[in-house]
RNA sequence: GGCGCCGUAGCCAAGUGGCUAAGGCAGCGGAUUGCAAAUCCGCCAUCGUCGGUUCGAAUCCGACCGGCGCCUCCA
């Protein structure tokens, strides 16, 4: 039994799809106006591992991520860069589709644009005011918050502490709270031809529009940032179930936001509201749009998408993380171990990690531990995992089951001498081989282990460098062979002082660099 | 001011009523190694403070202290 934190009810719920096995998530993406930073990419990651997730547990899932590619930061943006606003959204889109492209997230099904859904966004819009939970008012259409009986439930907040637009807009709406779902064009501004005049839609509307075309009425899960739940989605919810007179989504999940960070992520934070002398609270904010913010492509030159990947769910997606390098370094050091275990997996086995046959489903994987104690392990490991998985998928609990279980296999390799081929039998590589197995099979519901990392020593002259160091490595087998040991030290250690490392084993020496 | 979250070892972090409080990084000791590296074994926390509820609390309630978020564009 899956269960899942609903922002809705505030606690945690079984899963329960509206039309089972079929399960439609709706994830909000980006406004394609600037690059992605890191704060970017956690809802992809999250939700693209919540999507691999279920399906392994035998659900048929829909995994939707707008892209809001018109919008009043658009213009002003590409107005200021003197472009098109199609040609920024562009730009801006294919930066985001290389960002998460790069830490693996491909589960997503669509990335539905809001001016290709142009007309479903007019018809909605056209629905509310037939319906009288809208008003026309010099050519913007707003929704009229006081018609609908439950606004603020997502938010919890009494009704009347919610307001909305401030601005010039303020004048043309009948309450504060009331929000705009169409927004007539100012001249020189992109526009799209409506019964109410040329203009644009609102921010929520294009969610209610693009989610209903795409996954129904009514669909199970709406996922974003915790920074979405007023008053994005809480718009959202009222223009969607006042139109379709249906409820929206079943389950809202938001993941918690990126905090603080250094070099390469920038932090935003609280500006207008700093209290006097707060200037740590300023130091140590969210990783804001509103601020300058690295870009995230750059990070992708320091580390692996995988190793980012790793680190962003190393913590439950619920809760905040506080962002640095260090502590990216810190994972990336944890995961090579997993590394280190696949090419020893490869030594002993010959077989790549990489190639096994890993279940994709939950009920195929089940499998019958017998007397083997090994097996045995790594079938509480697998149940830890699961369990943790399924309690609303607490990816952090899992990993620490991950580690558990490839210190299992390495110490079943240590024990059983399975390094020398002379100890070797066909059950223990069997064994070895299920255990192994498993580990790539819960490593890939999290979209980890999927492929191999390229080593650092790929690149420029990597081939060149590769022999050169195969042809030390022969050298100083010379050197050891005949007890010469300052010799052998002197190259490892001059090598190890450009980064490379050795390491003898029975079967000979392994360098590797970084 | 309104609403809300968080505070677990040097750092990160799982656990939210009951076996010896996961795991990672760092550190220390040991096995292994010619020496290393890697791997394995062991050590390293009573859970912000105070009070309450309970047979029993890190886990529930209250107060306080500290950090942060939303209420305005935000993933």
């Amino acid at each position: 039994m899956i269960r899942v934190y609903n922002t809705l009810t505030k606690t945690k719920e079984p899963f329960e799809p509206v039309h089972p096995p079929k399960v439609g998530i709706y994830l909000c993406g980006p406004t394609v106006y600037k690059p992605s930073h890191i704060g970017h990419m956690v809802g992809p990651v999250i939700f693209d591992c919540i999507k691999r997730y279920l399906a392994y547990s035998g659900y048929d899932v829909t995994l939707v991520v707008n892209v809001t590619d018109v919008d009043d930061k658009l213009i002003s943006e590409s107005s200021a860069r003197n472009i098109p606003m199609a040609e920024l959204a562009n730009e801006m889109t294919a930066d985001y589709m290389r960002n998460i492209e790069a830490l693996g997230v491909d589960a997503i099904d669509h990335f539905p644009l809001c001016t290709a859904h142009m007309g479903d966004i007019i018809e909605l819009v056209g629905r509310l005011v037939e319906r009288g939970y809208a008003y026309v008012s010099g050519g913007d259409v707003y929704f009229d918050v006081t018609k609908t009986g439950d606004y603020g439930k997502l938010s919890h907040r009494p009704a009347d502490a919610l307001m909305g637009e401030g601005g010039g807009m303020a004048e043309r709406k009948r309450n504060a709270a009331d929000f705009a779902l169409w927004k007539s064009a100012k001249p020189g501004e992109p526009s799209w031809p409506s019964p109410w005049g040329p203009g644009r839609p609102g921010w929520h509307i294009e969610c209610s529009a693009m989610s209903r075309a795409l996954l129904g009425d009514t669909f199970d899960i709406h996922g974003g940032g915790l920074d979405l739940v007023f008053p994005h989605h809480e718009n959202e919810i009222a223009q969607s179930e006042n139109a379709t007179g249906k409820p929206y989504a079943k389950y809202w999940m938001h993941n918690g936001l990126m905090q603080a960070s250094d070099e390469l992520g920038k932090v935003g934070g609280r500006q207008t509201r700093a209290r006097e002398g707060d200037l740590t609270s300023q130091e140590a904010g969210k990783i804001s749009k509103s601020k300058g913010s690295s870009a995230f492509r750059e990070m992708l030159e320091r580390f692996s998408g995988e190793t980012i990947r790793f680190f962003l769910l190393s913590t439950h997606y619920r809760r905040p993380i506080d962002f640095s390098e260090g502590r990216v370094e810190e994972v990336e050091t944890g995961l090579e171990t997993f590394y280190r275990f696949f090419k020893r997996f490869q030594r002993v086995t010959g077989e790549s990690f990489y190639s096994l046959p890993a279940a994709t489903r939950r009920a195929d994987g089940d499998f019958d531990p017998g007397a083997d104690p090994l097996l045995e392990h790594v079938a509480d490991l697998r149940n830890r995992f699961l369990a943790d998985m399924d309690d609303d998928f607490n990816t952090g609990g899992g990993i620490g089951a991950l580690f558990d279980l490839v210190r299992a296999l390495n110490k079943y390799v240590d024990e059983e001498g399975l390094e020398n081929p002379g100890r070797q039998t066909p059950d223990k590589l069997a064994s070895l081989r299920q255990g192994a197995t498993t580990l790539r099979e819960l490593g890939l519901t999290l979209g980890l282990f999927r492929s191999p990392v390229d080593e650092k020593a790929a690149g420029a002259g990597g081939e060149l460098v590769g022999k050169l160091l195969d042809l030390f490595v022969a050298v100083r087998a010379e050197a050891r062979q005949k007890k010469d040991f300052a010799t052998a030290d002197h190259i490892r250690n001059g090598l190890a002082e450009l980064g490379v490392t050795l390491e003898d084993r029975p079967g000979g020496t392994d360098w590797t660099i970084g």
